[in-house]
DNA sequence: GATGAATGAGTATTCATTCAT
DNA sequence: TATGAATGAATACTCATTCAT
């Protein structure tokens, strides 16, 4: 007694399958996220991903190899997923200085607003070659416009990203007034020698509010 | 005018005791920086560290509870001899602005010079650490000479540790040219709002050597 | 009307792996038996219950915790085991009186024909036991005849339960002549204010044998 | 600079440190019982008893090879010491079954009236020869005076040590009503056969005082 | 794919005992 | 005698990984 139109059920179930394995990843993902954000890297084990995620043992193992593999995909979704939604704001923008300024300012902003978020990034301290890659294209530009002026693009590298990450951590343990955020940019950016009139007007400027990414999990 | 008998034979045997065992803790500890310089924080055990230090299992277990508290403490007695250090080189100045440029600098050197110390000291952070409350010190002393404005000291805070971590992050994968370090130092300064002129010369003084410790053990 | 596929293959899986762990469950406890038998409580350690179970050291971890909760399993495994066949044998009475006594007379009895049973059930006590509500019930119903008059239940309770863990202890230890055991449901008798001509009467009924368990294991 | 009268003093000197080392043996003694009575016979480990104490790890070892011998000690020290005390009242009552029912009333009441005592006992199983030896004495006393009737002395010792320790357990956890002590007394008499009237009036008589010993510790 | 019981090498931890002061 | 740091054999426990269903 077989069904009518298998062809389109196989199809559909293919497709079903997909999804299905597209969601179970996530849902590791996500649960690795929260577990990170509570108990730090180096407690954290497999175990405790496949509780939170509700998962069987054997089926993490479907997925990632070790714990390593896991969080690596896990910093990568989340912080590549989050430079993504941020250079969309900052596409239309010409000026290297002000993408700076704004694409901290979002940063920093997604950290405050969503801890486990904040914690998982902070704690677990990878950093993605996105942000890397982008952060580096703005410094340059940055440098070649010449309103900025650094020693080398390490020193600037390293007192963005090092004080955001320490914000981070700030941020994983208690909660800042929001003014904080926009003071930290200021500090930054008169680090990098932007002049001082130039920073309180772009800071004065409303932030735009990040699109609403599909794929965010529970 | 000693005691007769029993008083002074327990105080003197109290008193080696306390000798012993603090003998005994910074033989662990040592051998904790080292086992790590080695093998690397997480593949580090505990029979590693027992083996390294020369002491049994048990008296392991006297001194810390697990692997994580004996790193703490070992990146703190580094931390903390470091401080301790630099502080003497800091005495005579009553500058703060000055002190805090000559720690930044004091600090980077000894990061540059001694990567176990600066691969250590990198990965841990401790709670009431001396470094904080030295740090806390300077940067309110800095603020009330009314030389440096930062919005708050938190900001301040985030901006010099986070920049340092950040550096010596750096500095424990790979070698870095002996001025990058005094960029940093301008970079930060800058940031807190001191004057470029008084940046410049006072980095163009030569940093004074820091006494050597007598106490290295093993 | 079986489901197809899917349900049917993972329903049969669930109830596999439920016989599987009962198995393996009842294998540890069977070993534990066995092991304390042989070394006595206090020197066996978790190794000898995994070699004598023949499963792996996780393999313990995955049903108890520690060396004392194995044992209070094992001895409320043995015991509710001979609760439920002593129920069997006494269903088919109604008098409490009878069913206290017969149950008395089954359950010494089995003590002083399978030392190794009696040794482990008199050490240990577990709470919520198949025993304490059986014989709470039979005491309640028995003070609810008339026919015997105690104080209040607890006196009750703990006068037969300490006779016989008592009883327990001696048979562990040593052979008692048959005629002990009777001696001893007697005293307890009479001790709840039971007619003396009744107590001979139901002693001099033969004891019923009990069913033989089919379930016994390795 | 000799002092005087050196014999005196030496003498003295001899005596202070017998007392001592008395005391400190029972200062152990006593720690050893509240820890047992606390944490049960298997759980508690030497180092309790030194914290407990008060006294360093090698003392302990001055006075006992190990638990156990602690232990037994201590058993010793409390069990005797009571009976001594219970005989003492005993003493001058010639009849052994009243000597049984108010030697049972006493130690009944010192088990609800010092839980420590009562906790103690009741979990470290041991029981001394003395109490032994009183007790089976009694007992045939009390069978040869034809006013009670049992079986055999091992059932009247089963019942009585059985029942009584039963009880203490109870009453380790819980605090029972004063009534309870001397039902279960009845209950006990009622199994050896006493006659009702007498057992009534006995338990009517009050309960003299015990002693108080000098030797109480804390 | 999903499941979860079983595995066992690796590692952590305890605790009775010694001994120099 | 009292002390308590040191010891290490014995033991406990974890957790990444496999695999049959």
């Amino acid at each position: 007694m077989p069904k009518p139109g298998k062809s389109t059920s196989s199809a559909s179930r293919i497709e079903a399958d997909q999804e299905r394995k597209a969601l179970t990843r996530t849902k590791i993902l996500a649960a690795a996220v929260r577990v990170v954000a509570e108990k730090g890297v180096t407690t954290a084990v497999i175990d405790d991903f496949i509780r939170a995620a509700g998962v069987a043992r054997g089926t993490f193992y479907n997925y990632f190899r070790n714990t390593e593999q896991v969080l690596e995909a896990a910093a990568q979704w989340l912080e590549d997923d989050l430079i993504v939604s941020i250079d969309e704001v900052l596409a239309p923008i010409d000026d290297p200085v002000e993408r700076m300024t704004l694409g901290m300012r979002l940063w920093l902003r997604k950290a405050r607003g969503d801890r486990a978020w904040c914690a998982f990034v902070a704690r677990f301290r990878y950093h993605g070659s996105l942000v890397e890659e982008v952060l580096a294209r703005d410094i340059g530009g940055a440098v070649r416009t010449g309103r900025v002026s650094v020693p080398g693009p390490a020193v600037a590298r390293d007192l963005i990203v090092g004080t955001i990450r320490e914000a981070m951590g700030r941020m994983s343990d208690s909660t800042v007034p929001i003014a904080y955020l926009d003071d930290l940019v200021r500090a930054i950016l008169r680090s990098l020698g932007v002049d001082a009139e130039w920073i309180a007007a772009a800071l004065d400027k409303p932030v735009p509010a990040m699109p609403r990414k599909p794929r965010d999990v529970r």
